[in-house]
DNA sequence: CTGAAAGCGCTTACAG
DNA sequence: CTGAAAGCGCTTACAG
């Protein structure tokens, strides 16, 4: 834990230069001297310190990676978890480290994420949300530090910032149409806030799917809340009450889907015969709840993969081209519908 | 993201050593020079630069927490995320890091959480999880490094480490005496993996809770599996088949309960009229199951925060005192039993 | 193919 | 109260 490159050196009978170059593997160097030194390090049990390295080469083989600080409403689906293993999985590959941030209310002034960017601990980050005007993403784009989120940033920015993301139009397209083909109609939209992208798309697929169907679109059956269970539940409640009530619902969460079934059941209806509910995400209970909640699997793994790799090559090469990556998604059949 | 010291110093007409006192906040050092060095700081932007600081310090500032590679099991569960919020919060307050290790199967002969201690880029580390014969924790024990893991660690090692934990033993203790209350009997227990010593610590608690009911103990009604819904699927399937079926089930884990659920309900059976069920970590589709799950609540926040707090303990004091802390837990009745 | 020297951006005895 | 110097553990031109 605290052997230098000096001893090694001095075990070897080398100087420290030598010793750094077989450690990166340096080609003009014998092969003789190259076993004299890895056998020292060895005898040693010697590891190059990651801190030292980082001063000089002034990149510290780490990546950042921001969660929202609303996550602990969503945190309970397994989007974060799942984005989390896909993104350290690729970082693995590569030898990287991933820090983690947490957004905290807490803290003064500057975001922990800030800090962390300004001490230089890490090379790139990786923000696993996209929310308009938002401080984390404006400091990262005004310092042109190397980041790509996860999740779509609007027009106007979204071809001058990496992004990977699902076709979030075309997955609410996709269930409003199914919704729409078992002839359930009205459809309701029971969405998370409205200034996420990810809403704004669900939104438009879920419109665009109407218009080509001829149904108008009517924004009393469009509910907006946060990502919660008792905000679904509201939402549900609201729409019970209004007189005309859906005969199917979409739903931006699996989260919201889950209050909302409950309000369905405690007004003594029945999924699907009097309404209908298809949501996002694909939480595991879905296939366990009665009847088995149909759900759009969003890929979260693959989500934070992707955006790892697409980090990546911003690190490589600097120049500043910016690049998109879609994750498919797949609408899970099941009862509820 | 790129001014140093040095000019800091330059602009404000004195030595690096002066600005270096001042961000330490150095009681030595003239109000004048402070506020002089202070505005020179503000004017240029600057920021410390972490990973130079670190070099000389010997100390990162960071953390590193490892999570189990079966985390994609039970990482629908909400343990893991919570409990990272709950060592970010702590973390951050004391403008600590959180570096993340998720352990990876296609690693070759190191394991990333061995490369990071080697490395030198944490202080210290957080275990969430302790299974027998473990070589993370066997390694970090080895080379005497700071670290506190979550659960308990067997009976040899438990007064040598440090940990926080639930009380494992009386919350099935409890669980196990309110399902006899209900009159349900014999009681059948679905456990995650017996090298885990939370499944080792709530088989006690429900082999103490029949024997105090003199109830005599039967491992045909003890069926251990991993933590998948599958698993807790074909247990209780196992238990169905057997000609003597329980009355009620516990089972480790929410994630196992969902599976048992789903084969008791295939049988035709009702819950909780012909079998009960209960059992740990409450997650937040427990209340919209059919009939709703009664679950214990083991506080994952509060069980990485109090890690985090115990391990800036044992890096503050270097003596080597060890400690546990227990974290309290949380009967919610819900309909299922 | 290898070594001596300078330097990465800080901190901290040591003097004064 | 403040500065010059040495050093944390590496890497990398520059010579040879």
């Amino acid at each position: 834990m605290k052997v230098t490159i000096k001893e090694v050196a001095k075990l070897a009978n080398v100087s420290p230069s030598t010793v750094s170059r077989v450690i990166s593997d340096n080609s003009r160097i014998s092969l003789d001297t190259k076993k004299k030194v890895n056998e020292a390090m060895k005898e040693l049990g010697y590891h190059p310190n990651a801190i030292a390295r980082s001063l000089v080469n002034k990149s510290t083989h780490t990546i950042g990676v921001v969660m929202p600080k609303s996550a602990h409403l969503s945190l309970a689906n397994p989007f974060f978890p799942e984005a989390l293993r896909g993104i350290s999985a690729r970082a693995n590959k590569k030898g990287f480290f991933v820090m983690l941030s947490v957004e905290d209310n807490e803290m003064d002034k500057h975001s922990n994420i800030e800090n962390i960017v300004r001490a230089g601990v890490v090379d790139g980050v990786i923000m696993l949300y996209y929310r308009l005007g938002d401080e984390t993403f404006n400091m990262l784009k005004d310092n042109k530090f190397p980041f790509v989120v996860v999740g779509k940033p609007v027009n106007g920015n979204s071809n001058r910032v990496n992004y990977v993301d699902n076709d979030n139009i075309g997955a609410a397209y996709e269930a409003t149409t199914h919704l729409i083909n078992k002839n359930k109609n009205p459809i309701g939209l029971i969405t998370g806030p409205m200034n996420l992208t990810v809403s704004l798309d669900r939104l438009e697929g879920y419109k665009r799917a109407l218009s080509d169907r001829d149904i108008s679109y009517n924004s009393d059956f469009v509910k907006e809340s946060d990502f919660s269970q008792e905000g679904g539940f509201n939402a549900m409640v609201t729409l019970l009450k209004s007189g005309n009530c859906p005969k199917a619902i979409l739903a931006t969460d699996d989260l919201l889907a889950l209050g909302a079934i409950n309000a369905i059941k405690k007004a003594g209806l029945k999924i699907p015969r009097d309404i209908s509910i298809i949501s996002f995400n694909n939480i595991p209970a879905a296939e366990f709840l009665t009847p088995p909640l149909t759900s759009i699997d969003i890929n979260p793994f693959e989500l934070g993969y992707e955006a790892t790799e697409l980090l990546f090559q911003c690190l490589e090469n600097r120049k500043s081209t910016y690049q998109a990556r879609i994750v498919p998604t797949k609408l899970i059949e099941r009862g509820s519908c």
